[in-house]
DNA sequence: CGAACCATGTAATAGGTTACATGATTGT
DNA sequence: ACAATCATGTAACCTATTACATGGTTCG
C-alpha cells in the first residue's frame, strides 16, 4: 500500500498532522500520487494500531485540537525496507487514449479539437512543473536544509516533465497526421 | 466509468462474448487500460440491465456456452456521446517514484541498481511496442479491413511508445547525475 | 458578507484485484 | 502427467472518491 509509506516517508521528516500531511502530498508528490484528507485520516489511525505511529493530541483554544503523529523504530525500519522492495511497472490508466481508440467515428475537426485542447492542457500542467512546482521545491530545501533529499525530490519532478514533453510530442505528431488526412470519415 | 465505455467500444465492431472481449483488452489496449474478467462479466450484465447491451446464450456440446453480447442503439448513442466527452487530465500513480522521492537515505550503488533495472524493464516494453505489439495491431487492421479505425489504434501506441522513451532518457540522465554525485550518503 | 483556512472525521459508493469454484478439451 | 485454452461466474478484500457533518477564525 503505497500511501502507507508515503505518509512513514513525510513523517520521517518531522511529526505531523493529517492536514499537515495532506499539504506536503498536495505541494510536493502530487504529479505522481495523491491522497484526499478522508482517506489519510483513517489510515494514520490504523498505523497507530500496527505500532508504526505515535499519537498525541495537542489542545489549542482558539482552532480545533491537533493529532500529531510521529513516526516509530518500527515505522522506520518498514520505511527502509519497502523503500528496497523492487517494484514493476505501474500500469497506465489513461481514458482519453480510449476515446482515440475509438475515435473513428468522429469528423476530422472533432478530433482535432479534441487534440488541441489536450494539448494545451499538457502545456498549462508543464508551465506549473518548471515554474511554481519547481519553485516550491526550491523553497523547501532552502527551509529545510535537507540538500541530499532535495536532489531526489528534483529527480521526480524531472520524471513528471519528461512525461509531459512526451505528451506534448504526441499531441503534435498526432494533430499534424490528421490534418494530413483525407476529409471527412475515409481514407 | 471508462470499463463501461472500453466494452462499448469493442462491442460496436462485433457482438462477442466476455471471453472474447477480453482477449480483446489483452493485445490492444493493454497498454493504457485493462480489465479482469471477474469484473468484465458483472458489468457485462449491468449493462443489459441498462439497455446498452443484448445477450444471447449459445449453446455448444464440447465446451461451455457462451453468452453472446451485442450493442443496442441505445449504447450506441452512449458511446458517441462519451467518445465527445471533454476529459481532464488523468492524474498518475506511480509507487516507483514515492521511493525516489524518499530514496536519500539509500546508498549510491544501491539507488543505481534500482534504476538500472528500472531503465531495463522500460527498454523492454519498448520493445515490446515496437516489434510484437504494432505487429499483432497490423494485423487486425488487415483482418477487419478498418483502415480508418487502425489509424487511431496506432496513434495509441505511439503514445505508448513517446511514455516509454521519455521513461528511457529520464532513467538514463537520473543514473548519470547520480554516478556523478559524491560516494556515501554526503552532498 | 462570503470565501478560504484550520482541523477533525464518518458513510456511502465506485472501482479494481485476488482467491475460489467448475469442468471439458487440446497441446507438450 | 501437466499446462493452457475455452467459458462462466461469486466472494472477499483493498483502495479511492464523493458527499455529509461540525465549527471557529481570518482575509478580502
Amino acid at each position: 500500500m503505497s500511501l502507507k509509506h508515503a505518509l512513514l516517508g513525510f513523517l520521517s521528516y518531522a511529526p505531523m498532522t493529517g492536514y499537515d500531511l495532506k499539504r506536503y502530498f498536495d505541494q510536493s508528490i502530487h504529479h505522481f500520487w495523491n491522497a484526499n484528507l478522508s482517506q489519510i485520516y483513517p489510515t494514520l489511525s490504523r498505523m497507530v494500531e500496527e505500532g508504526l505511529l505515535t499519537m498525541e493530541v495537542e489542545h489549542q483554544e482558539d482552532r480545533p485540537n491537533r493529532k500529531v503523529y510521529t513516526i516509530t523504530g518500527v515505522g522506520r525500519e518498514e520505511l527502509q525496507r519497502w523503500l528496497r522492495e523492487p517494484l514493476g511497472l505501474s500500469p497506465l490508466r489513461v481514458p482519453f487514449l480510449i476515446q482515440i481508440f475509438f475515435g473513428g467515428s468522429l469528423e476530422k475537426e472533432e478530433m482535432l479539437a479534441r487534440l488541441r485542447h489536450h494539448l494545451a492542457l499538457h502545456q498549462e500542467r508543464l508551465a506549473a512543473y518548471q515554474g511554481p512546482v519547481r519553485e516550491v521545491l526550491r523553497q523547501n530545501v532552502e527551509a529545510t536544509g535537507l540538500e541530499r533529499e532535495g536532489f531526489f525530490w528534483g529527480l521526480t519532478l524531472d520524471a513528471g516533465i519528461q512525461c509531459e514533453e512526451g505528451w506534448l510530442k504526441w499531441c503534435e505528431e498526432a494533430i499534424e497526421k490528421i490534418e494530413a488526412m483525407g476529409d471527412g470519415h475515409d481514407e
